[in-house]
DNA sequence: CTGCCGTTGATTCA
DNA sequence: TGAATCAACGGCAG
């Protein structure tokens, strides 16, 4: 056979990372140093996008996680090539990569795919862009098992709601990618010349982040190349950051390829592990592998996880040793993260909102969403004005709610970035349908600004889970913050590690404080305060009671949940979309009423300090109705706090809904 | 249509 | 420790 003349024809390649600060099975990379031949000039670049530094709510310890994984990514880039590092870049790429690739002769664009709703306009303009210039680019999934626009494809363009149907739509789409091997050279970048590019300024407002920040962000100030003009990853500093990251997680692939490695040392917590059974209040170490921030910022592969597992557990079979299997197991949790993206893949920005999307139930929470201030849904008929909601959900994001396991929980978020996904479950429950009735979006976003492993498509469909607004539906399936807590941990250590000025107290109140006998209260250096939520008093610590009866919120949101089933709205509905959803409300609050449920009725067993039962001496005395003994509905009260607020009418039609599904068939 | 299941509730009772 | 109950949703298989 005749040899093959190649011609030669050098290319200069911008591989450009977003989602996958990784070199471990990355089948972008792999393309872009595999599939292009003759590389003259390479650069791994990154590019400080503005919307991630000002329009995204990021938190010190995601940026910390996020510059962290970065310079250990560059690290990595220099050992396989002393010429190389990480080229970090301060403008977005829609407006630099046109620039960068006609300064720099870029012949190639390489990167791992993004489907987030962002993602995908930002992504969309720069192919554009780079087609137009002649420069050719190459896509690669690499962020999830499966490319998930083919599975939104194959699930008929509707979003994954459940693991049934994302495994359906996953195996058309098949078999999940065998990592891909991680590249043991680099070629030298070229010279690196800015002089002809002109740098964008960023638009800079609204800056959600301008709580965290002392002085401006100087990032962008000190040029494309950063102070030093040297290319660096930025520090908190540099992006005017006052406060320290607090988060003792540490970003970077190498670190959490290191962690595996001791983990996956104990085969029998990796084969049977069962994510129900890990507790919510384990920390150092914590129950699970931590893996959730890097997966988030790639410097973990989810199918470098997936196969390592899964491999292990394939071995522990033939050895007829005991393992766990989706969806409970590891890689179900990755089967999950696969079902938000893909559903969000299918809604894209209508995904992480209530507002405008099919598959989010409308709920009229007491405090609604922020989002879409501009139109009807909050704006129109929507009773914004609800101090107390308010008020409960100031003291959930702070940690003051006065019930210790929901407190615990709010400051680990806060300190370090990172919450159990129980945990997860218990606070937000207790924000949106189960407690404070405040809407999910709210959560979401103290979510999005504190959790090191925010993920957009993971984070609303978690909330749209919990608050049964999407994906789940058994709303009478309620987290109790006293109970779940003494469940997992009856001796209180982990509200003692988290709430210090509980830490002295008796077990026996750890969880219900304001039950503690001022003798005991005073002996654990405690006072349990009706009134002020924080500070001292004769040297002893405060601590707030409980900002509401939580079995009386838990009756009120069961009723507010029935009522919006009933009504059945959804958030593309019209009547959500024109703000004229309350009608809806009103009308099925004057409908049929026969075969209805009594109030809650009876005691709650709220009792304060000294012992009495403050809603009903007497104990649950009140008779419980059944659904077939009572004939005629009984209105509700008017809503009683332990404040003495009181409800205005108007709001009672949210509060109760007494029909039946089975009365209307009848 | 029925019946069962759905990653992760709480309480009571045997 | 496990099962039944509470009051009862929606997806899915049959």
């Amino acid at each position: 056979m005749a040899p093959k003349f190649k011609k030669y024809t050098p290319t200069r390649v911008l591989y450009w990372h977003r989602t996958d600060l990784r070199l471990h099975d990355s089948p972008a990379l792999h393309a872009a140093l595999n599939e292009i031949d003759d590389i003259e000039a390479f650069w791994p670049i990154w590019c400080w996008d503005p919307h991630y530094v000002y329009h995204a709510r990021v938190g010190p310890n995601r940026f910390q996680f996020l510059i962290d994984c970065q310079n250990d990514l560059s690290s990595s880039y220099q050992r396989l090539n002393p010429k190389q590092k990480l080229w970090v870049l301060r403008e977005g790429a829609t407006t630099l990569l046109p620039k960068l690739m006609k300064a720099w002769k870029i012949t190639h664009l390489v990167f791992e795919k993004d489907t987030d709703a962002y993602a995908k306009e930002r992504d969309t303009k720069v192919v554009r862009d780079a087609e137009e210039a002649g420069v050719t680019v190459m896509i690669r999934n690499g962020r999830t098992l499966w490319d998930s626009d083919e599975v939104a494809k194959k699930n008929g363009g509707k979003p994954t709601m459940s693991a049934t149907q994302l495994q359906a739509a996953g195996a058309k789409v098949g078999d999940i990618s065998r990592p891909v091997p991680t590249p043991e050279k680099l070629p030298d970048p070229g010279d690196a010349d800015l002089s002809a590019v002109e740098q964008e300024r960023p638009e800079r407002h609204p800056d959600f982040n301008e709580q965290f920040r002392d002085s401006e962000e100087k990032s962008y100030a000190s040029g494309l190349a950063g102070p030093k003009g040297d290319y660096a990853v930025p520090t908190l500093q540099e992006l005017g950051f006052k406060k320290q990251a607090t988060s003792p997680h540490k970003g970077g692939e190498s670190v959490v390829l290191e962690n595996l490695e001791k983990m996956f040392e104990d085969e029998d917590y990796i084969a049977t592990f069962e994510k129900p059974r890990t507790s919510p209040a384990a920390f150092e170490p914590q129950s699970t592998l931590l893996t959730s921030p890097h997966l988030h910022f790639g410097s973990l592969s989810c199918r470098y996880l997936y196969w390592r597992t899964e491999d292990l557990i394939d071995k522990r079979r033939k050895e007829k040793k005991p393992t766990s299997g989706p969806p409970t197991s590891i890689t179900g949790q990755l089967l999950f993260r696969d079902m938000y993206f893909a559903a969000q893949a299918a809604l894209g920005y209508s995904f992480a909102q209530t507002y405008d999307n099919p598959h989010c139930r409308f709920v009229p929470w007491h405090l609604p969403s922020k989002v879409n201030v501009d139109n009807k849904l909050i704006s129109g008929e929507y009773e914004v004005d609800d101090p107390q909601a308010e008020e409960y959900f100031h003291r959930w994001r702070d940690g003051k709610t006065g019930f210790p396991w929901i407190d615990a929980i709010m400051r680990q978020l806060r300190s370090e970035g990172w919450i159990h996904h129980l945990a997860r479950h218990s606070v937000a429950c207790f924000l949106t349908r189960g407690g404070c009735y405040v809407s999910w979006e709210r959560g979401a976003e103290v979510f999005e600004e504190l959790l090191i492993d925010h993920e957009t498509a993971c984070n609303a469909g978690n909330w749209q889970w919990l608050s049964c607004t999407a994906f789940f539906a058994q709303f009478y399936r309620c987290y109790s913050p006293i109970a779940f807590g003494k469940k997992w941990d009856p001796e209180g250590n982990f509200v003692r590690r988290y709430v210090p000025e509980l830490a002295k107290l008796d077990k026996k109140y750890i969880y219900e404080p304001y039950k503690a006998p001022i003798a005991d209260q005073k002996r654990a250096g405690l006072l349990v305060s009706g009134g002020k939520t924080e500070g001292e008093e004769d040297g002893r610590h405060i601590y707030p009671k409980p900002m509401f009866d939580f079995n009386e919120q838990r009756e009120i949101c069961i009723q507010g949940l029935k009522t919006a089933y009933h009504v059945g709205l959804y958030g593309n509905s019209p009547a959500v979309i024109d703000g004229t959803w309350k009608k809806h409300f009103d009308d099925a609050a004057e409908g049929p009423t026969e075969g209805t449920e009594g109030g809650p009725g009876g005691s709650t067993g709220w009792q304060d300090a000294e012992g009495h039962e403050e809603y009903d001496p007497d104990g649950n005395k009140t008779p419980k109705l059944s659904r077939e003994g009572s004939s005629k509905a009984r209105p509700k009260s008017p809503r009683t706090t332990r404040a003495g607020h009181k409800r205005e009418a108007s709001q009672s039609t949210l509060d109760v809904l007494v029909q039946k599904k089975s009365s209307k068939k009848s």
